[in-house]
DNA sequence: TCAAAAGTGTTAGAATTACACCCATGT
DNA sequence: ACATGGGTGTAATTCTAACACTTTTGA
């Protein structure tokens, strides 16, 4: 019997005893928000610094308790609202990390009370999160590749929600829901070469690949970016990409 | 802004006032268990009649109550091994279902308490899964394809689940952790045709596509399976697959 | 007129598809 | 010997990767 590697991930916890009464659970909600910086070509990660026990200055991933009538998702977004502004973004439930010991309020005797995170990804450009500038919250961007050690277990949940980003830009259409309504196709390139890598894909093929799916509009419309050529701004056509949904598709 | 689409999943829940109070929560594990019996080509899924109120005699996921000191997965298997028994299985977690009046049991007034469902998805094969014969449990393997209205939200969890299974056939390997370590290939195909359908791919396709990713060695050994030339048996090679993994492969 | 950015085209090589065909066994 | 299932080979087509080249702008 062997069961998969992302089981793996949540099951470095200190052993202990398993008896036949029912566990009493606070529900929490940790985001591991991505942010693209285009510009410097950069893959943000948004943290805050505890000020409270446990793990009092220690950063950690913005998260919130559930509140009552409050769906998960909407827990996951009012973090997210709390903190930054943005017009565009994706937001999808990643995992739940639910193993005892996970959080140290959980006394080694008692096992009365169990903390579970359920965790969620966003992505959103960096060009337009606003952080919402309240020094109390202790809110920073850091880049993915130089994140220190963080809170309870929030590094598998980031490294976790890592792999989830880099999938996803691969079959799904992701990009288009960062990006605004309309957009010139060397932005899309950019997106996925900071999140990605330079060297995922040429840019002539990844632009015809892209073309070829068909669910691109061209609008017709040119736009200057400084100097070059003017590029047409492009729109995503919803409707011709409904056929396509469930099929495995692939920008890469 | 948009959020994706499997977060409509959870969405349809009937719309209910927040307050600031935080939410009491009950936590369940749920389970998808999924078993192909290739010798009839069938996907099937295994479901329990609810004895219980809610939802009283509705066919529903096998599900419990998460323990003391007990993790999730541990909760998932535990459900699991108290109604089959197989030697091997995949077991991976799925979804978490969290949304106010997804159960009954949360009264239309007291939001005091919520129902939690960790989703898990199993995959067996039906000639090992053998049913632990307790009438009482009122289980029964149904044909996927043949589900009827089931209790809470399980139509969906299970809608959830067979999708991921389809996507998780086609780029991992879960197909060896449910064939015992010696398999032909002609298993392996039979398996991938009753979970995506006869018409996937072409037999030698497939075979050779297999064997080109070079993790599965020959031992050598033939088998007569009735008439016609023996066969020879296989087995995964986890080292050689190693360097694979997490690069995007197609079994399709 | 030149650099920069946008966009098109070409070509060798790899991968995919749809088959036809040979091999080894039970009856 | 022939049906059955196991296994190999191949030719047409499509896809991919790498790169050359043209077009349109700002400076």
């Amino acid at each position: 019997m062997k069961f998969n590697s992302e089981v793996v991930l949540q099951s470095n916890h200190q052993v202990s005893e398993v008896n036949s009464a029912l566990a009493d659970f606070k529900v929490g909600v940790d985001n591991v928000i991505f942010s693209v910086d285009t510009q410097h070509n950069r893959l943000l990660v948004l943290l805050r610094k505890r000020k409270e026990e446990p793990f009092s200055n220690y950063w950690s991933l913005p998260g919130t308790l559930v509140r009552q009538g409050e769906s998960l998702q909407a827990a996951a977004y009012r973090t997210l609202a709390e903190k930054i502004q943005a017009n565009n973004l994706y937001l999808e439930q990643l995992y739940t990390f639910g193993d005892p010991g996970r959080d140290p309020r959980e006394a080694p005797e008692s096992f009365g009370v169990r903390y579970l995170s359920v965790s969620y990804f966003a992505l959103l450009r960096y060009e337009e999160a606003k952080i919402i500038a309240k020094p109390a919250l202790n809110l920073s961007w850091y880049q993915v590749k130089e994140v220190p050690q963080l809170a309870f277990d929030h590094n598998q949940i980031l490294e976790y929600g890592y792999r989830r980003l880099r999938n996803k830009l691969e079959y799904s259409p992701v990009a288009f829901d960062v990006l605004p309504e309309e957009f010139t196709l060397n932005e899309v390139y950019q997106l996925y070469c900071t999140i990605l890598g330079e060297n995922f894909s040429d840019y002539s093929n990844f632009r015809s690949r892209l073309l070829k799916l068909g669910f691109l509009l061209d609008t017709g419309i040119k736009v200057c970016r400084g100097a070059g050529r003017p590029a047409s701004l492009y729109r995503f056509d919803a409707e011709a990409f409904a056929p396509l949904k469930d099929k495995p598709l692939v920008f890469i």
